[in-house]
DNA sequence: ATGCCGTCTCTCAGACGA
């Protein structure tokens, strides 16, 4: 069985090559990141001319994530339990707190899950497809959304690892996890993506029992994910490994080889991350 | 270097990304 995951930073703008991807390597499951679709919208005829079944979650501009399959597709989740919403700044700032249109400020303490999180069941794999915020900086209101959205996902996930099927979470972490996953880290202090609690949220995930399916970088001792489009930096390979594959131990155990796959990142019209690619051999 | 590129939309400018 062949795994995979991608942030395709828009699956419209990324259809053809996507395509001729999934026509190249084959994955059984693929699971996409950054689709900034809505779900009715997505591509679905398209990729089921060559074989996958999808299963999509997105509401349009930003975010949106998806689970491709050739391998069967059920109990498709949209989020998981207890995702929260973006909640904005703080409520009880006295900026705030004179808003006097009670519907803006019930929608701002009601905030609605993004599109981050779709699970489906693919071949007897639990597979989460995860796209976590990206914070912006540490002393923004989006870095404790980060965190929040961390805790709460690793209380979904102990539920469904506890039931003890493999399970596969990956996508777009939106963190690295040490410091050899960063280019250069000198340039990430004080910054999102490398701070010690982001870490220990990956920490906690791993303490349910997942592992660090690590790829092998194809080229260079770094297995990156991400490249910003500026300033040559997928040249240099000035990278960051962001987009991750956590899968349950007997799961992980069988696996067989995973690599980066950076020759997506080349060419005309890429994504800034390449996919990550994972072949596990049969349970006998 | 508050820059660089790319994608999106209530588009020809601004927000967002990491």
């Amino acid at each position: 069985m062949r795994l995979a995951t991608w942030n395709v930073n828009s699956v419209k703008a990324r259809l053809p090559r996507l395509l001729a991807w999934l026509d190249e390597t084959r994955p059984d499951v693929l699971c996409l990141q950054e689709t900034k679709c809505r779900a009715d919208l997505f591509p679905a005829a398209e990729v089921a001319e060559l074989g996958y079944e999808t299963a999509a979650h997105g509401d349009g501009r930003w975010n949106g994530v998806a689970v491709l399959s050739k391998a069967g597709l059920e109990n498709i989740s949209l989020g998981f339990p207890g995702e929260p919403g973006y909640g904005g700044e703080d409520l009880e700032s006295p900026e705030v707190a004179q808003i006097e249109l009670p519907e803006l400020v019930e929608a701002a303490a009601l905030p609605g899950p993004e599109a981050r999180a779709i699970g489906a069941t693919c071949g007897g794999i639990r597979v989460w497809s995860l796209y976590a915020p990206n914070g912006r900086t540490p002393a923004s209101a989006h870095y404790r959304y980060k965190l929040d959205w961390f805790a709460a996902l690793r209380a979904a996930l102990a539920d469904e690892v506890a039931e003890g099927r493999p399970l596969v979470a990956c996508g777009d972490f939106n963190v690295a996890p040490d410091d050899a996953d960063v280019w250069d880290p000198s340039v990430f202090v004080d910054s999102t993506h490398v701070t010690a609690p982001e870490r220990q949220a990956l920490a906690e995930l791993r303490a349910l029992g997942l592992h660090d399916v690590v790829p092998t970088p194809m080229k260079g001792p770094f297995p990156y994910t991400y490249w910003d489009y500026r300033a040559g930096m997928f040249h240099k390979n000035m990278g960051m490994r962001i987009d991750l594959f956590y899968a349950t131990e007997a799961l992980s155990g069988r696996v067989a080889a995973a690599y980066v796959d950076r020759e997506a990142r080349k060419g005309k019209g890429p994504s800034d991350h390449a996919p990550v690619v994972v072949d596990v051999q049969d349970d006998d």
